[in-house]
RNA sequence: GGGCGUAUAGCUCAGUUGGUUAGAGCGCCACGUUGACAUCGUGGAGGUCACUGGUUCGAGUCCAGUUAUGCCCACCA
């Protein structure tokens, strides 16, 4: 331990930097983060969404990890075995495409130049260089991750809990291989689920082509935003009610371009009342056509390869992309008279949400897992309760989509994953096992070849809660840390993520994942707009914590992050923040410089005797409480929000100030009621504001005021007191302030300088007041600047007295001026003002009151404070009349 | 087309089960170097709670509708 700082070498400003620098490397090599197996303590169990390992921390994942880190923090305090689980999922496509891109920037080459082999190592060497720089990051933010379980998805035994987990499925059959419609992102080339699409409403052309009716002079006019696919089409359809066009079903028509016939056909998927009522058919390229023409028996006509160039099948139109295709068939169709009109048309167009690319419906071979049966299971959880979503609606948004959830589409057509393991032989046989097979489970051969596509992402994160801790082996960690009991996370993930580890823990364990979920807001741009890497609105938080400091940072995150809205990112707001951090770091400066009484530390005192004690400690164990049980319901905007207004306006604002007489004058009690509530405000703040409140509690322990730790983690979370709770306390001292209140506002108003001393102050006021008063009456004269206080009990004493008029509740009081003259005009322009407050005020209670509807239904209490407060009304309205009349006259 | 949100001070947001005069931070105005902090202190100004109607003694809060705005889901070419 260093030797102790004199106060005066403690900076008057508190400097981050250099302090969170420090405490990093001293929590990790302490090794309080690092969760005991072994330990009889309750466990609390956070496994942390694991980010791409191609990531840099985003303002998401600090606002996921501070909330995160505030739960394992206050859970260690609070005596808990707390395992936060950290680690990088290999994220299929996000990573590939990084280390292809930069393969091509670096070597020209293609992933097909280097074979599949020698490519996934180069992703591996990659990963070994750059993978992990979001651990150095998530550092930063102060989190206390585990880090010596740091996880990777593709790491040896998740890859057997990935097998285990695909064979079990398989041999229950909710594993199949389908020749399927599915969405293909022609720039990936590969497949993509349903939930990796994003429609985007663009705008786009509606081609009206006429399609000649073989043996008829008519023709059949389609509506259609994609001519290029006409080279695919099987027939024209229409609805079997549409009058329109009743004698030509069975008949046939030329497709132009093409010259091929095709049959008219009725099918009840068309609306009569889009475009003509005619929609051709291309089963190849669009997810209806190809419903159609399997009801129908149609054959199905592919003119697209994988990378929407057009194939031999286009004819003519072959090597063409699909957009110069669209502009030259639309073109032939002018020449060839075949174009009726083009509308201008609005639509919405599935996404690569990887790439951006158009995708196209493709029909292909894939692997799917039969979503109905083990939805079941998993939608049962969430009804009954077992797992919470906070806030609640997002309960029901999981439901929504797990009670129509479709199958889930797991093959992948890349390199970079864990790859299927499906093994064909050379007759043809499939084997599905978990260790590499050398023959076929069917028939001895040794030929096999396995399934070159690797599963989705999703599919091995979905088993993060359980992989992580050794599952599929039986290990302590499983039956110690599973299931977890929170996880925090962003609403973008609930299907992709959260659902399939719901299920999948269910079908796996028979057991749910986590007790809690939590669902952050996502931080938009002072705009309100959702931040775009692309778009270059982005925030980087490594920049705001440089800035402002880590804390402030969190201290904001934690109340953005569990905002039941969105939140606006706004520099300002960290900034407050940044001085709310100060201003915790000079309020210790000063408990450190006035409480030390030579070297001793505060001794607790026999009785607290002082009320201005017993208010300070009945308003901070309120705020232990309520902290507390903020907590405990994830709601941190309410935490921080007591913890600040506590901080700054009852300790800084009023008991410090309240304090500094009271010092000087010895008494002994404010020491150590100052330490106390410095002590218990330090544990409250620490997991919000873990580095600066370490910090200032280990110069506290150097000083011998509270034990020695090595880490404010190892210290209790504070309970709150009941003996403290003092409702008179809170009463009598509201009455003091309210006191320095009246009297600073008639200072201002009547601009009497802060510098001023005022020689007296004329107080009436019953006899509790007063005698409350009267033991306060230095305090009072410091507070204000008004040296004397004297008190009287009959107001006659002051009306022929030159004074200022002031009301604090049942209290008035009289500030004599000797050059009152002078101030004749503000003091009655003061009291006119008061004057009209008080009649409005008059005005609506009475009025209430003489409601005898609500004086008959409305609750006692609510009458009764009303008519008190009437009352009150009728006096101070006497004094501020009498008084203006005497001075208006005068 | 469905579903879920949101509209409160100049700005960004709080407002629990309906109950005195609707709060905070920032910004604004006035004053201030009293020995923790100017990243500060003291005092002050500023709001028809989007609109319309309803329930109620009483509505920012509950109900219905309207408008604006955001997000999610959905196969009308």
């Amino acid at each position: 331990m260093q030797p102790a700082q004199t106060v005066s070498e403690i900076p008057k400003q508190y400097e981050p930097k250099d302090v969170e620098a420090r405490w990093v490397d001293r929590w990790e090599s302490l090794g309080v983060f690092h969760a005991n197996v072994n330990s009889e303590r309750t466990p609390f169990v956070i496994a942390c969404p694991p980010p791409n390992v191609t990531g840099a921390l985003h303002l998401g994942h600090a606002v996921n990890g501070t909330i995160q880190d505030i739960l394992a923090r206050q859970h260690r305090m609070l005596g808990d075995e707390v395992l936060w689980q950290p680690g990088t999922d290999h994220a299929g496509i996000a990573t590939q495409f990084v280390v292809e891109k930069k393969l091509y920037r670096e070597e020209r080459k293609t992933r097909h130049d280097l074979g599949r082999d020698e490519f996934v190592s180069r992703i591996w060497d990659w990963k070994q260089t750059y993978g992990d720089t979001i651990l150095g990051q998530y550092r930063r933010l102060g989190a206390s991750l585990d880090y010596k379980r740091w996880r990777f998805t593709m790491d040896e035994g998740y890859s057997k809990a990935v097998r285990r987990a695909f064979v079990h499925l398989y041999e229950r059959g909710f594993i199949y291989r389908g020749n399927r419609m599915i969405n293909w992102c022609p720039s990936c080339l590969t497949s993509l689920s349903d939930l990796e699409v994003s429609q985007v409403v663009q705008d786009d052309k509606l081609y009206f082509v006429a399609y000649p009716v073989l043996g008829d002079e008519g023709e059949l006019v389609v509506a259609t935003v994609r001519p290029e696919t006409m080279l695919g089409d099987v027939a024209v359809a229409v609805n079997p009610g549409d009058t329109r066009y009743a004698g030509w079903v069975g008949r046939q028509v030329r497709v132009p371009l093409a010259d091929r016939a095709v049959p008219i056909i009725a099918d009840e998927h068309v609306e009569v009342d889009f475009g003509t009522g005619a929609l051709k058919i291309t089963p190849a390229h669009d997810m209806n056509d190809y419903e159609i023409g399997l009801r129908h028996g149609l054959p199905v006509i592919n003119t697209l390869s994988a990378s929407a160039v057009l194939n031999e099948a286009a004819g003519r139109y072959a090597g063409l992309t699909r957009e110069e295709a669209r502009r030259r068939v639309v073109a032939d169709l002018e020449n060839e008279g075949c174009l009726r009109k083009i509308e201008d048309y609005q639509h919405s167009v599935g996404h690569c949400s990887r790439c951006d690319s158009v995708l196209e419906p493709y029909l292909s071979d894939q692997w799917f897992v039969r979503m109905a049966e083990l939805a079941k299971p998993a939608i049962a959880a969430v009804e009954d309760g077992r797992i919470q979503f906070h806030p609640a609606r997002w309960g029901g948004v999981y439901l929504d989509w797990m009670r129509q959830v479709r199958d889930w589409n797991i093959s992948r057509q890349l390199w970079w994953g864990h790859q299927i393991p499906v093994w064909t032989c050379s007759a043809g046989h499939q084997t599905v096992v978990e260790e590499t097979p050398r023959t076929c489970a069917h028939c001895d051969s040794q030929e096999l070849v396995q399934d070159p596509d690797v599963l989705d992402t999703w599919f091995s994160s979905a088993l993060w809660t359980f992989a992580t801790q050794g599952w599929p082996e039986q290990t302590a960690e499983l039956k110690r840390f599973h299931p977890t009991s929170v996880l925090s996370t962003a609403r973008d993930i609930i299907y992709l993520w959260v659902a399939r580890m719901i299920f999948s823990s269910l079908e796996f364990l028979d057991d749910i994942p986590f007790k809690d979920v939590i669902i952050h807001a996502t931080i938009l741009d002072p705009e309100g707009r959702r931040m775009s890497k692309s778009k270059g609105t982005g925030v980087d938080p490594l920049l705001i914590m440089d800035k402002y400091g880590t804390d402030a940072c969190r201290f904001w995150m934690a109340g953005a992050g569990t905002s039941a809205q969105d939140v606006r990112f706004r520099e300002e707001k960290i900034e407050s923040y940044r001085n709310f951090a100060n201003k915790l770091w000079n309020a210790s400066r000063f408990v450190m410089m006035k409480a030390v009484n030579g070297t001793e530390a505060p001794q607790r005192p026999a009785v607290i005797s002082s009320v201005i004690d017993r208010w300070i400690l009945s308003r901070l164990t309120g705020v232990v409480h309520d902290v507390s049980e903020a907590i405990a319901r994830y709601e941190f905007g309410v935490a921080t929000q007591i913890l600040y207004e506590f901080t700054w306006n009852h300790f800084c604002d009023w008991y410090l100030e309240l304090a500094k007489p009271r010092l000087d004058s010895g008494d002994e009690g404010v020491r150590w009621v100052l330490k106390e509530v410095l002590d218990t405000l330090l544990r409250l703040l620490h997991p919000f504001m873990p580095f600066i409140t370490e910090e200032i509690y280990q110069l506290l322990g150097q000083r011998g005021w509270v034990s020695v730790v090595a880490s404010l983690q190892q210290v209790a979370w504070p309970e709150p007191q009941a003996v403290w709770r003092d409702g008179a306390a809170e009463r009598d001292v509201s009455l003091l302030i309210e006191i320095v209140r009246t009297v600073r506002n008639m200072r201002a108003e009547l601009r009497i300088e802060p510098a001023k001393l005022v020689t007296e102050m004329v107080v009436l006021a019953g006899a509790d007041e007063r005698q409350l008063l009267e033991e306060h009456v230095s305090l009072l004269a410091k507070m204000t600047r008004c040296e004397r206080w004297v008190f009287i009990s009959d107001e006659q004493a002051v009306t022929e007295l030159k004074c200022a008029t002031g009301l604090a509740g049942v209290v008035r009081l009289y500030l004599p001026l000797t050059q009152f003259g002078d101030l004749l005009d503000k003091e009655i322009a003061r009291l006119r003002k008061e004057l009209n407050a008080l009649e409005s005020e008059q005005l609506r209670v009475d009025s209430q009151l003489a409601n005898d509807a609500f004086v008959a239904r409305a609750p006692v209490a609510v009458v009764q404070k009303l008519r008190d407060r009437s009352l009150e009304i009728v006096r101070q309205l006497e004094v501020v009349q009498q008084t203006l009349a005497r001075w208006e006259g005068a």
